[in-house]
DNA sequence: AACTAGCTCAACCGCGGAACT
DNA sequence: AAGTTCCGCGGTTGAGCTAGT
């Protein structure tokens, strides 16, 4: 099989240096996104269009939030799990900022773990919040943490998701009987988690592996969201 | 201080589907 | 209509880091 573009040959593979992340992003400046598998012709890249892709997309791409998911993103992610399943790419057009890379390994790390030892639990109970101390990822946008959530959750107008993801995946963003329910949702998200205090979060209502267990009960998603979003 | 186990996340792989010829 | 190419997605892997012993 061919791997975008070229045909089988010996592409570059691992971390990307600084120079190819520049050769990429001007690629982008000047062609757009897209046309992945021109990237190695036009720019002498030797990654596959693919590989591109997927820094471009999970790396490169501005606006990308660089820090620790907020409580109100984890909710956000759970919720919309419970909706879609492992719907990452959709999850993420939820979440502005956040990659479906990213919000499929929160979830994996923090949510899969299953049958988990006493001694880890103890671990867990505060592991969301704990501030890591900022591993030396290579920087790139200023730390958001602690920005304002500008996602378009609370907004019952919607007019900000509209806006917030261009109009490409609108027409077809409310289709679906789950699609129907997740303005509802929205609101609900931010509302109860207003009311949560941290120690709940993590010590009650957000017991993670009761949470999982519930989820994984669910056989249909709408009714998954209904039991779900129960707790009050 | 050294070793080990666990965790995180960037990147790869394979597949399916859309678009194009 | 059939074949080919391109793209995007979900699953998985492995290197590097951290915490625990």
């Amino acid at each position: 099989m061919m791997s975008w573009g070229i045909p089988e040959q010996g592409w570059t593979k691992g971390p990307w240096t600084h120079e190819e992340d520049k050769l990429l992003s001007e690629y982008v400046k000047l062609h757009g996104e897209g046309r992945w598998s021109s990237v190695a012709r036009c720019t002498g890249l030797n990654r596959s269009g693919k590989s591109c892709r997927l820094r471009w997309v999970n790396y490169l791409r501005p606006g990308l939030k660089k820090g620790q998911l907020t409580p109100l993103e984890e909710g956000i992610i759970i919720e919309l799990h419970a909706l879609l399943g492992n719907k990452w790419s959709n999850i993420a057009r939820y979440l502005p900022g956040r990659t479906d890379n990213e919000i499929k390994n929160y979830w994996r790390t923090h949510f899969k773990k299953k049958h988990n030892s006493p001694k880890k639990k103890e671990k867990e109970k505060a592991p969301i919040l704990k501030q890591k101390p900022a591993p030396q990822r290579q920087e790139q946008q200023p730390q958001e943490d602690d920005m304002e959530m500008t996602i378009p959750y609370a907004d019952p107008s919607g007019e900000q998701m509209i806006k917030a993801q261009g109009t490409k995946d609108i027409s077809s963003m409310y289709s679906t009987l789950e699609d129907q329910c997740l303005p509802m949702m929205s609101q609900d998200v931010a509302s109860w988690l207003d009311t949560i205090r941290e120690e709940d979060l993590y010590g009650g209502v957000w017991n993670l592996e009761d949470a999982e267990g519930a989820i994984t009960g669910m056989d249909h998603p709408t009714t998954g969201f209904f039991l779900w979003s129960g707790f009050e």
